[in-house]
DNA sequence: TAAACAAATGAATAGATATTCATATAATAA
DNA sequence: TTATTATATGAATATCTATTCATTTGTTTA
């Protein structure tokens, strides 16, 4: 496929990175995972925790913090048989402020 | 479905707050909905020359607009038998921004 | 009025994806 | 080693969605 030359504030845009940030919103635009980034935004929580948080299994969470992996969104720090995750990403909170801003009016 | 009581730097967020936050990802979180509005962030376009420009057919593109359009983030005016589109909220560009500053990382 | 043009829409389809269930992996404790 | 606990993963499924194609709606002009 041939790059359209779509600008963005006098950028312009490749196509490659149209679709990362496509693939980043799409990311952020599921509500479990929103709830996930939101719970470990301030704070370390396990697998566990966060299931028991959001009232969900553990193994739907874990299939979407692979993903939150994946895309560098999450990291974890590992305490015996325990992973604790974060926010790893100081862009998330912002993101999701201004997204708030937006869906608030 | 119960409130999971889910919170975001020190603000409880609930469920429906989520699911609509969630919603405005969702919708940026497709490359040609990224590309529509980008083209028309800064001026306006009329369907058929945003087609033109994406290389994508007039139908393609009127139906993302619908979806656009729904959600708020596009607006319209009309000359004669043609929509000129061009972006309607503040926050699309900011969020856009923040996202590519993650993205090209 | 009819013709031409711009955009919207409905149905169909192919591809993507979130969750569930069962199981595997990994670390620790007995 | 075996049992237990925490997490990850693979397969299956149900749901969702972006595009295409055909058609319709709406506006202007002849």
């Amino acid at each position: 496929m041939e790059n359209n030359n779509i600008e963005f504030e006098d950028t312009v845009l490749l196509d490659e990175q149209v679709y990362d940030l496509a693939e980043l919103f799409k990311i952020l635009g599921d509500p479990t995972r929103l709830k996930i980034l939101s719970a470990i935004q301030s704070k370390e929580l396990c697998v566990y925790d966060i299931a028991d948080t959001l009232e969900m299994t553990q193994s739907a969470i874990s299939h979407q913090l692979r993903i939150l992996k994946q895309a560098r969104l999450v990291r974890y720090r590992r305490d015996g048989k325990t992973l604790f995750y974060t926010v790893s990403d100081e862009h998330v909170a912002e993101i999701i402020s201004i997204g708030l801003e937006h869906t608030s009016e």
